[in-house]
DNA sequence: ACCACGATGTTATACTATAACAGTAGATCG
DNA sequence: CGATCTACTGTTATAGTATAACATCGTGGT
């Protein structure tokens, strides 16, 4: 399996993986993580979360997840989406791509973390990492400057791996 | 002058700098880049460019363009300058900020480049750096991954050097 | 003069996000 | 158990960002 997609996927089984358990163990992982902090992981909002992971690793916009939604859902209408996803940032349980006005679930949310991303403009996975050096080089500069640098985006496009066999 | 307000105007004389001349020199930078490539840089589009600079070095959104131009441009309206800025971004000559749907005038258009920028959340100013260990950074990571970058958002979020005492 | 092409005008609409207020359900305390 | 408080959800309306599709205009080349 490529470095890629095992970023993308952090740690799980094969290449072809068993997305249905990842999504499992990304919705235990939310329950075991708010029962923790006391914070409310409602039907709704486990439902959005669930769809966030469902879409398979490839960001998703709020109305797409709306339109998912209503399903099951009748009722749901932009605020009921935007809540949702509210509290899941909040938790950090997703991250929002600013380059895509999209939402992907996040790999690690025990750590607080900012994301940086490796977005695959093939197949549309979204790598999440955590790559010191990046977070040094922006320290670095950001102090030489002297600017008190408190949130960031790290977002690069290109072709991963598989799709760029694909392409040739 | 502090260092980032140097990178925000990069290299313009007082700290309290003659904005007027720097929009000036923006605008004949960009008749000489565009004469240079055949392009053509219209009444209209230079207008907008101009806009953009007036905006004093912190990003502007198209509806706010929209709104200063139509003073004087009265059939402006929204594709009327998202044309001017798709031309003006192709161009290089501006760079859009992902995190804030705006657009901000690019330093230094001459040569290509990947815009990184530290903005600030108290006087929405903007600065541009270049920094090459960031680079050198993110193109060690996606080499470990695999994945074959071609364009990047880098978006640094925080407190510049003289909001940073005004608050205090 | 004519044509071709790129720029602009014009209308309509899609997509993304939030404000503001009303109703509901679950926790907590007496 | 019931009162109450609060957080969650429902509902309606609207703000903000961006593009599709087609018509017209203007300039430069032949």
């Amino acid at each position: 399996m490529s470095k890629f997609r095992e970023t993308a996927m952090k740690s799980l089984s094969g290449d072809d993986h068993d997305h249905g358990s990842c999504v499992a163990d990304a919705l235990e992982r939310a329950e075991t993580i708010c029962a923790a902090r006391g914070a409310r992981l409602t039907k709704l909002r486990r439902h959005v979360l669930e769809l966030i992971w469902e879409s398979g690793h490839a960001p998703i916009g709020a109305y797409d997840l709306l339109r998912r939604l209503d399903t099951e859902h009748a009722s749901a209408v932009p605020p009921t989406v935007y809540r949702a996803l509210d509290f899941l940032l909040e938790q950090g349980l997703v991250h929002r791509i600013e380059s895509l006005n999209a939402y992907v679930g996040c790999a690690s949310p025990q750590e607080k973390h900012v994301g940086q991303f490796l977005i695959c403009r093939g197949c549309g996975t979204a790598a999440e990492m955590s790559d010191a050096r990046i977070d040094r080089a922006i320290n670095k500069v950001a102090a030489e400057l002297g600017f008190a640098a408190d949130g960031r985006v790290v977002e690069v496009r290109g072709l991963c791996p598989t799709c760029r066999s694909a392409e040739a």
